[in-house]
RNA sequence: GCCCGGAUGGUGGAAUGGUAGACACGCAAGACUUAAAAUCUUGUGACCAUCGCGGUUGUGCGGGUUCAAGUCCCGCUCCGGGUACCA
């Protein structure tokens, strides 16, 4: 009989479902600990053996906090809202709530079988009313703020209004899509159309023409991070650049607090590297320069303020509104015809061929600082979207400057001493400035900062920040997703009143754009808000993926509030995130988005913390193991790996299912594929062994490994230890079957520990010192490697001390309690079912995780290894803390010293206590 | 191009600067068995060896610091990931 996983684990599974054992509430005596996977997408493939990696980890750590007495909130839900679910309702007609909901439910199934420790009664799904009514809320709360960057936080917009009737934008230091000026007079003489519209440059949900990614094949605008290279991160279709009316959030007013909050967090440097990064911060200058024969000046960002005197023209992007007011009669066909060409390249078109081109707008700037005339061009190698759309260039010393004015022949001037710029620009910030006026004889770096004081004090601009990070495109032209809390009235738009969330997803015929180009929303009948009796249309447009996760952390404290988005009581208690588990895919998305909304709840006074997650960990993805077996050239037959050099063989995927430990089974394959039915072999050691290689795990490639299988064949118990053996939670690495049996067999003999021929054989003895120290030891070793996530060595440490009871033959109560208990985070149904045998009638999650003594590890003689010069050369065992000269001489009146000593002179003696007596002789 | 990681046996991987290769897989030999599977025991980096003494060599490459380097420093090579006309 012995060790009969699948029914313990059904047993178990049941019993913990049942008794609510993993029901969590708010208990203030008790500390908390909050303890966050990264909610799936349900997908219609269903879990492979990779999703789950994160998942054990967090459930480790869970169950190993909750051993130490915490509280744990460990919830779980379901991103439920997406592109897949549509894109399949497109093309089947089953309505995507459908597809989700089933969907769902295989995947609630396929975890339920690995025995996680969530609190379902906590669970939600992002496309429930219940849910996006409190993603609704928040858009309207956002729509309802703007940003002052004087306080640093976000504020009604009912203060704005009122500061613009006092004193009009007059010492206001706001976040902006442009920045107006205007007095409280002409603000109070203005409609409500017109207030309405300066208002919308100012709310941090808003409403504007922006440039953005269209992406015709899924026939929706895509953020930032759901491009890259041109190519949308969903379907690989190419995306184009495009002026929209689009709504927005003013992420980009969060900037500064988001690079700073990186400071504050534990998450690993390279995560918040790449989160700086998209942050882009570039301190330096907007320069002002004057256009020639035009009473009018614009602005242009730069870093290099030490390079105005090499500046030689200057460059708008074809997008920018200075476009057609410097672009003079002579010139206007030829811009017109540059900007056509433009327009037609796709983002990809641009990138994968980076020719120079550009033309020249007729029009000419002066240079501030020696009055030069340089002429204006119109190039696609500067971007509308980045600091004023315009720039200066330096070509001695930026390369894309520098491309652009070989190509035209446009004059080149060396700022730097010795810098030769005849074939390449000089870009390094190092040397002397030369040719520049008052900053000849200046490092670059004191001229940077001597330049930027010029400006400033000759008023030709000011010193500014500027960042990358962008404002974040909230509108997608799609059906399944969150609907705005918007109607229209008089072509402006106003949320819906707070009571009348939410504004339920309406039922529609298909799931496509209508006739005239609306999105799906259009087809909906009776699409429209009723106040005071008026009809008004919502808007038509759905709110996109990121929506509903950016604060899906906070509804799990308090799911079924209808009367807010998260009580305060549940939020003072639980707080932030302190675990946070997921892949590195979201550093810019998600983890931004989450970042952003979650400063937005807290300036609003909802939630208690001004970062959500404390502590960050990636799991590292899991590849796909995929198996080859060699067809020998137009023949049905097949050679064995090692011998397939010599025959003329085509390599062919096999399903890794039917392959263990590399060798094929051949009657299985057989019947795999019926072209196969009749195949011959050619085997090696009566074996037919396969190639492997590592590859995405999908479909096609034949590697998907299902965890069901795996918790069938072996339970749920082995795969949660397996897939922590892998190697390190961090590191990408391929799922290879081979090995689970190791891990597999550790449990039987754990088993074995415990019931010889069936019967329980455990006894009340006290332990002995040897027992205790191997127990203390692995107590010690995993209470260090959790809190490191370092499962993997954790594992290793069970094995040894299994290994180094079944030696003892130990059966002591007493050891082979702890060593369950220590034992449940990692496999808590074999834990659960030994902890019963042993006679406890309350489950094996509510013991003490026991505490390792110092005193049992200590050992009476140690080891030291001597080396002579560097070299070791024997050991010899000696008391423990034995003093250093004792150990000197003990070893150099050693027998095995004296062939070394032998006609040599000790030049230096090193003693490590404890460990090491190095020689040197000479 | 820029910014991060990484490189250790046949394989996955262990090693607070302390004298490599934990643990596991695989492989080999042995025990049990009519046999196989399962299980158990032993061995297993490479090379040399009068194969149960003993020795040489060894963590991508080249230097350096140190009594001592997989680990620290400098210079490369290769691989993986992120990002990119960001002025």
């Amino acid at each position: 009989m012995g060790y009969n996983f699948n029914e313990i684990e059904k047993k178990w599974q049941a019993y913990w479902r049942n008794n609510k054992i993993y029901h969590v509430t708010e208990t203030p005596d008790k500390a908390k600990i909050y303890v966050l996977d990264m909610f799936p997408y349900p997908s219609g493939a269903g879990l492979h053996v990779g999703h789950p990696l994160g998942y054990i980890a967090s459930d480790i750590y869970s169950r190993y906090k909750r051993l130490q007495g915490y509280n744990v909130l460990h919830p779980m839900g379901y991103d439920a809202y997406g592109l897949p679910a549509e894109q399949y309702a497109i093309q089947t007609g089953q309505h995507p709530a459908i597809t989700t909901l089933k969907n769902i439910e295989r995947y609630r199934s396929q975890m339920d079988k690995i025995g996680f420790c969530y609190d379902w009664d906590r669970e939600i799904r992002t496309c429930e009313p219940d849910y996006y009514k409190w993603t609704q809320w928040a858009f309207i709360r956002m729509f309802e703020s703007y940003y002052s960057y004087e306080v640093q936080q976000a504020r009604p917009i009912s203060e704005l209004i009122a500061t613009f009737e006092q004193q009009g934008t007059q010492n206001l230091n706001l976040a902006c899509t442009e920045s107006l000026t205007f007095t409280a007079e002409e603000w109070n003489v203005k409609t409500e159309k017109e207030k309405q519209a300066i208002l919308m440059n100012y709310r941090i949900a808003y409403l504007a023409d922006t440039m953005v990614n269209w992406c015709p094949a899924l026939g929706t605008v895509l953020a930032n991070d759901e491009v890259s290279e041109g190519i949308s991160i969903r379907g690989g279709y190419p995306v184009e650049q495009r002026k929209m009316r689009q709504w927005s959030l003013r992420v980009s007013a969060y900037a500064q607090r988001l690079l700073d909050g990186l400071n504050v967090i534990d998450w690993t440097e390279s995560l918040k590297e790449t989160q700086r990064n998209w942050i882009g911060r570039s301190e330096g200058a907007e320069i002002l320069f004057k256009v020639k024969a035009l009473d009018y000046e614009f602005p242009v960002f730069t870093t290099r303020a030490d390079t105005l005197f090499g500046v030689t023209f200057m460059v708008l992007a074809p997008e920018s509104d200075l476009v057609p007011l410097l672009t003079t009669e002579a010139q206007r066909e030829a811009v017109q015809k540059y900007l056509d060409k433009t327009k037609k390249r796709t983002e990809r078109e641009r990138i994968a061929d980076r020719k120079v081109t550009g033309v020249f707008s007729g029009s000419y700037a002066v240079n501030p600082v020696n009055g030069t005339e340089i002429p204006v061009w119109i190039s696609d190698y500067v971007l509308a979207g980045y600091g004023t759309g315009a720039i200066m260039a330096v070509p001695a010393h930026d390369s894309r400057d520098y491309a652009f004015a070989k190509h035209f022949h446009l004059p080149i001037i060396p700022l730097i001493e010795g810098a030769d710029v005849s074939n390449e620009s000089f870009d390094a910030k190092e040397g002397m400035m030369v040719n520049s006026g008052f900053l000849n004889g200046l490092t670059v770096k004191e001229a940077i900062q001597k330049a930027k004081e010029y400006i400033a004090e000759q008023h030709l601009g000011h010193v500014k920040v500027n960042y990358r990070l962008r404002d974040a495109i909230f509108s997608r032209q799609r059906y399944w997703g969150e609907p705005f809390p918007i109607y229209y009235k008089d072509g402006m738009p106003y949320p819906v009143a707070l009571e009348d969330l939410p504004i339920k997803l309406p039922e529609i015929d298909k799931f496509l754009p209508t006739e005239s180009g609306e999105p799906p929303l259009g087809r909906a009948k009776d699409w429209i808000y009723e106040e005071n009796g008026v009809k008004y249309p919502l808007e038509l447009a759905t709110m996109p993926g990121f929506a509903g996760s950016s604060a899906y952390y906070l509804r799990y404290e308090d799911p079924c509030n209808d009367k807010a988005l998260v009580s305060s009581e549940a939020n003072r208690y639980w707080r932030n995130v302190d675990l946070y588990i997921g892949g590195t895919e979201h550093a810019t998305g998600h983890l931004i988005y989450s970042r952003f909304w979650n400063k937005f709840l807290f300036d609003l006074g909802i939630v208690c913390e001004d970062e959500p997650f404390k502590r960050l960990i990636n799991q590292g993805m899991i590849q796909g193991r995929s198996n080859f077996v060699y067809r020998i050239k137009d023949t049905n037959t097949f050679v064995s790996f090692n011998l397939r050099a010599q025959y003329e063989v085509t390599p062919i995927h096999v399903d890794v299912n039917i392959v263990s430990n590399d060798v094929l089974d051949i009657e299985k394959f057989r019947a795999w594929n019926p072209e196969y039915k009749n195949a011959e072999f050619i085997l090696e050691s009566g074996k037919y062994i396969c190639g492997w290689a590592v590859e995405k795990m999908s479909k096609s490639m034949y590697n998907v490994v299902n965890p069901d299988d795996i918790v069938e064949k072996y339970g749920a118990d082995t795969l949660r230890l397996y897939e922590m053996f892998l190697g390190p939670l961090e590191q990408s690495k391929p799922w290879d079957t081979n090995g689970i049996d190791g891990v597999h067999r550790f449990l039987r003999k754990l088993w074995n520990l415990f019931y010889k021929n069936d019967n329980l054989c455990v006894c009340e003895t006290s332990p002995n010192l040897e027992e205790l120290k191997s127990i203390h030891k692995l107590i010690k070793k995993v209470s260090y490697d959790i809190e490191h996530f370092s499962f993997n060595t954790s594992v290793a440490a069970f094995m040894i001390c299994v290994n180094e009871l079944t030696g003892l033959q130990c059966n002591k109560k007493a050891v082979l309690s702890d060593l369950i208990v220590v034992l449940a985070p990692f496999a808590p149904h074999i834990a659960e079912e030994l902890w019963h045998a042993l006679g406890n009638t309350t489950t094996v999650c509510d013991a003490r995780f026991p505490d390792f003594d110092e005193k049992y590890l200590k050992e009476s003689h140690v080891v030291y290894t001597v080396s002579f010069n560097g070299k070791a050369r024997f050991t010899i065992e000696l008391p423990v803390n034995t003093a250093a000269p004792d150990v000197e001489k003990a070893v150099l009146n050693h027998q095995n010293s004296q062939k070394w000593l032998e006609g040599n002179t000790i030049r230096k003696v090193i003693v490590v206590p404890n460990k090491i007596v190095n020689i040197v002789v000479g």
